[in-house]
DNA sequence: GATAGGATCTCCAGCCACTAGAGGTTCAAG
DNA sequence: CTTGAACCTCTAGTGGCTGGAGATCCTATC
């Protein structure tokens, strides 16, 4: 029986963080101690490493609800997973390629600054005048500047 | 002078956001209508054009609040916009890396699946045994799934 | 000049997946 | 028995919007 900090650190996954898969059901209610801790076993540990490893490679957590309710129907086809990863995959590629493109933008925007005064700056004359790009990349929807909630 | 409306069909940014921007101090307070409708300018247009095209290149708001306030001052030198730039541009050099990465895991993934039940899917194996894995990728960090606030 | 209906106003809640903090309780080591 | 780390619950905040309620305004038609 693990104590939530084991847990925590028997996975790498922060213990508020364990606390709110509890509380949007990715994780059953945990068993308590006399005084109201939560304890943990080893399937509790396996079916939380399945979690941040699905998390690792992006899916959203209503994705992993599904896969884990498929990983525990043990007879049926894998075909539904396949589906999810596969949509996972396609997310992926699409987010490489928009990124790719952003890439060269910036890429060409820094090349041809000359390093004087901002009002002959390429940079800010490209953010400002959409005309000089090469894409017309509509909008990321990612938080690109700021890794999110990596640690 | 322009409504709202014509200023969002003008720069292809959505009404709420154009109010949100204002809130949050990257548009100066609009003037308003007798009856207290806001009302834009050219000017206006111009920064918001700015704004629209810095997030589309992935620029946080913070940092676009920062190429703002530069792009007003013409006679400095444009090295802090490069900074910036060159910032944004690592961070996306990064996130590809990652995500070709986690493309890599998944196709690995797809690929050796059976198409049998779930009980012998590679899918749902890899996803539970970080072992399976040629990376340790930790942690994305992007909501790879939806993508976000596209419409 | 009345009216209909679209556009606008403000304010508040929600999205995702956490993260941080306050203020209190429990547990394990010494 | 005392200390202090770990735990508890609850609330609020992150980024960058988005959507809705309910009220007001503006414009076009009759």
């Amino acid at each position: 029986m693990l104590s939530i900090g084991k847990l925590s650190a028997a996975t790498g996954v922060k213990v508020p963080t364990i606390r709110y898969y509890e509380e949007v059901g990715l994780l059953p209610e945990a068993e308590r101690s006399a005084g109201n801790q939560r304890l943990y076993r080893a399937e509790h540990q396996e079916r939380l490493a399945f979690i941040r490893h699905s998390r690792e490679l992006g899916f959203p957590l209503d994705d992993i609800r599904e896969l884990l309710s498929l990983s525990d129907r043990l007879e049926i086809s894998c075909a539904a997973a396949d589906v999810i990863a596969n949509r996972q995959l396609s997310a992926v590629k699409d987010r490489i390629a928009r990124l790719q493109a952003l890439q060269q933008e910036l890429e060409r925007m820094l090349t041809q600054c000359a390093k004087g005064t901002i009002s002959d700056c390429k940079v800010i004359e490209v953010l400002g005048n959409h005309e000089n790009c090469l894409h017309d990349h509509h909008r990321e929807g990612c938080h690109l500047g700021y890794p999110a909630h990596d640690s």
